[in-house]
DNA sequence: TATGGGAGCTACAGCGACTGTAGGTTCAAG
DNA sequence: CTTGAACCTACAGTCGCTGTAGCTCCCATA
């Protein structure tokens, strides 16, 4: 009788605290709930929404894969391992390595294109539009001394 | 009278022609137009866009650029001053090197996020879920061994 | 107990730069 | 004349949020 109820101390925490705990935005905490992210939490008698330690846990790991730059749907696929502890750990290993080679690729891209703005720049004579040799690149290809021509995707 | 009236050779291109010979989309063409990057072009009885070479070039143009990775709204900047072909280049010079800048923050932030990809995989033990460090160092903040944690905006 | 203001609620529009679809029309070759 | 590719408009969807409008709720202070 001394003791309170478990269930009386168990932390039940609003949406901003959440988004105060995890860094995240309130909006961010409806929209990954609205996609299936993070189940639909308990509510109070007005309507709001309250959340358990779970839920919290959760929502940060999240924050931190994006933070990291994992794709929703990749996050989606490791919440769903850590839902079972026993499996093998193969298939996470699997989307952090395409994630990471996704982002090696990205580094080459920028790299090739780092070079060549900085190309262009160097040979620019800072006169008028009409010799500038940031435009003539632009307008036309011959002059452009890239041997792939792909889009960027920054 | 031998020789023929300098309009009609001018080429007159259907949009289909302007997308396969700079490597655009046609449905791209209409919503560049939409935006008012591109002019409104002539049309045929039968209501079809028809293009000539101006046109051609300033898609070709655009193209060119957005390879480059330069935003629709630079890409406006840049066009706004090929129609000024005596004015300073200043700007454009302007233009390229914040999109240089840029690049190169992309690539600072994506190289220290290839770090600790390699090394959260490489500290797998390849076991289950419960024991995985790449589900381990997502879950929990302190395992994380990272200084700094901005999203990377990959 | 009244009140003020911060926090929460839903629903929807907008970002950038397209891409895809539905349902129709036009054009050129056979 | 028919077929089918190319074209047309209009709009929804992509990704991952962010912002807004117009409400309601909750809690601390007077």
């Amino acid at each position: 009788m001394t003791q309170p109820a478990i269930t009386d101390t168990a932390p039940r925490y609003p949406i901003g605290d959440l988004a105060r705990q995890t860094g995240t935005k309130v909006q961010t905490i409806r929209y990954y709930e609205s996609i299936g992210l993070l189940p639909e939490p308990a509510r109070t008698a007005g309507n709001q929404r309250v959340y358990g330690q779970d839920q919290l846990d959760r929502l940060g790991f999240i924050k931190h894969a994006r933070d990291f730059g994992f794709p929703l749907d990749a996050i989606r696929e490791l919440l769903d391992m850590t839902d079972r502890p026993a499996a093998s750990c193969t298939e996470a290993d699997e989307i952090v390595s395409r994630h990471l080679g996704e982002v090696r690729r990205r580094i080459g891209r920028l790299q090739a294109l780092e070079g060549e703005l900085a190309r262009m720049l160097k040979s620019c004579s800072h006169g008028t539009v009409a010799d500038c040799r940031v435009i003539n690149v632009l307008s036309d290809h011959e002059k452009c001394c890239t041997t792939s021509h792909e889009p960027v995707e920054t």
